[in-house]
Formats: structure tokens, C-alpha cells, sequence
DNA sequence: AAATAATCATAAGCTTGCTTATTATATTCA
DNA sequence: TGAATATAATAAGCAAGCTTATGATTATTT
């Protein structure tokens, strides 16, 4: 077994599925009023609630003004509030509201649901290990990223 | 084991690790004046030139708009053009332009580069199974919008 | 043969990513 | 202390996804 197959498709298999996956789990989240990248966010704020945004968007890998657009709207729905924090006034901390706890409650089989359908026909330990491997490599990328910046701003230095 | 961790990450991890993948490999390939959306296009045009845009599309799992634009900019390049089908004047088939085979011999290394460099401390038997995996995933979410989508039009032909 | 349905490419407008820039506030250090 | 620098959130504008709709052509049905 060469690496070869692997080369040929990783990269961009990886974004054909990503372009499945939203679809299929943007027109099922669709039924409860949110998108998926709004329950991505809605999630994460459950699990720790109070958080800058700028903290928030670091664990989401994402930008913090697409974050912000969000926040704007899940807060329009009253899913969340900011609350500007007291001893730093440029902070907005994030707090899920009563409506935002009872959606998550009333998603939480959906997202069982898509996982399931999903991993059809691979086993719970492979499905485990292959989530194990997905964390592998964003800490791959999110290296790489940072070494190729280094990278460039080293030769800019050298040759700017 | 449970499944429980899994239902708890997969779905949005995949959207985290395709955001870092697509500011990588866009950084990367921006060195090459092209994106990587444009990228995939010109790869799979390589691999099967002749083909009708619409069977583009469906092999790159995107909507026909999509890939439109994405040809429009791969022909301002003169990387592929378009010649019309002499049986069927609605269709238009794709291929290679010397430009566009250069660019793609220049871009060989990168594909490898980036892929090694995401897939570090994964065995190749790993990245293979991992591959495949991935395939499986695939299909299975192809099959479930489908499924759903007819779940769909049942009801609504049922209570419509 | 004519009407109807399906298919191919494209268009318009929305979402969610991005980059770069701006404003307000905190922090650092000379 | 006061000036430079860093950080938090937002803004404006672009890229590449999406849906729904349209025009041109081809295929099917009656």
C-alpha cells in the first residue's frame, strides 16, 4: 500500500464530503429555525458559557468578525446574550438564554441522529478512532499554518 | 467505549478541521495564482477531460452555478476551455489547456506536501483506512439527503 | 405533430467563510 | 505620565458555497 491513493485524494475528498455534510445537516437543523453553523456556535456556548467572543472563535477556527455575525443572529433569536464584562470594557462575554438551552435540548437526538446515519457501517471503536485521527490532524494543519506563516515572514524580514 | 463522544464532535470537528484545511491549502496554493476551489476543479478536469459540466458538478458533489463560476475563472486563465458538444447543443465539455497542464505538473509536489504534512504521525495503512472511511461517509450522507428528501415529498404528497 | 417534461447552463440573491481596516479600550515601557 | 503597541469587537468588501428561477435545447408522450 502506497501513500500515492492517499495523496490523490485526501484534500479534496475531504471538502466534498464537508459539502454533503452541510447540506444534509443545514436542510435537517432547517426544521428547528437554525443552521448549522448557528448550532455549531449555539453548541460551544453551552459547553462553556461565558466566554470572550475572541476566545470562542479561536476554538470554532474561525475568524472572529464571521463569529460576530453569528452571535448577531443567534442573539436576534434570543438563543444568547452578551454581557459586557465589568473590568474590561471591550469584552462581550456570551450566555446562553432560556430559549437557546431549551432548542439545544429539543436538537440533541438530531445530532445523534446525523452522526449515526453518517457512520453507518463503521464501528463505534473505528468511528472513535477516526475522530481521534480528525483532532490529529487540525493540530497537523493548525501547525503547518503557523510554520508557513513563520516561514514567510522570516523571508520577508530576510528580504524585504 | 460509547458512542457518546463521537455524537458529542464529529460532525462539527469536520467543519473545524475544513476551515483550517481550506486556509492552509489556500495560502499554499495562492503561491500558484489559483485557489484551491479552482484548484479541485482543474484536478478533476485532468483526470476526466471531456466531461459535461453538470457531471462535474455531481462528481464534485457541488451545485452546477457553483462549478459555472468556478470554469468561468479556470477559462479567463486559459487553463481548460469549453468546446460545445456537436450532438447536443446545450452541452458544453471541458479540457485541458497546455497552461492548465503545466500548472498542474508545477502543482504536483504541493498536493503531496500538504497532504503528508496533515497526515504526520498517521501510519499510511491508517491514511488509507482513513480514506476509505471517508468514502464510506460519503456515500452514506449522499444516501441519507436523498432518503430524506423523499421522506419529504411523501408527506407532502400525503397531506398537500 | 404538438404538447409536455427533462436537462444544461446561467442568473440573482442569500450565507458563511476570508482579508484588511477602524474604533475603543488596555497594557507596556521610556 | 504619556506615547507606542496590543487586543476586542465590528465593518466593508470579496470568494465560494447554497436555493430558486429562467432560457435554450432535447427527449418523451399522446
Amino acid at each position: 500500500m502506497t501513500r500515492g491513493s492517499v495523496d490523490q485524494n485526501f484534500l479534496f475528498t475531504l471538502g466534498e464530503l464537508y459539502r454533503l455534510l452541510r447540506v444534509y445537516a443545514d436542510k435537517e437543523a432547517s426544521r428547528f429555525g437554525i443552521t448549522r453553523a448557528q448550532w455549531a456556535v449555539l453548541s460551544k456556548v453551552e459547553r462553556s458559557e461565558g466566554m470572550k467572543q475572541s476566545e470562542l472563535a479561536e476554538l470554532l477556527e474561525m475568524q472572529p468578525i464571521t463569529l460576530t455575525r453569528l452571535i448577531d443572529k443567534l442573539c436576534d433569536n434570543d438563543w444568547i446574550e452578551r454581557r459586557s464584562d465589568a473590568s474590561d470594557r471591550r469584552v462581550n462575554r456570551l450566555y446562553l438564554r432560556k430559549a437557546g438551552r431549551a432548542l439545544l435540548g429539543k436538537m440533541s437526538g438530531l445530532k445523534s441522529e446525523l452522526t449515526a446515519n453518517a457512520l453507518d457501517g463503521i464501528s463505534p471503536a473505528d468511528a472513535h478512532r477516526l475522530l481521534t485521527q480528525l483532532e490529529t490532524i487540525k493540530e497537523n494543519v493548525r501547525n503547518a499554518i503557523q510554520t508557513s506563516g513563520a516561514e514567510q515572514a522570516r523571508k520577508e524580514q530576510r528580504y524585504g
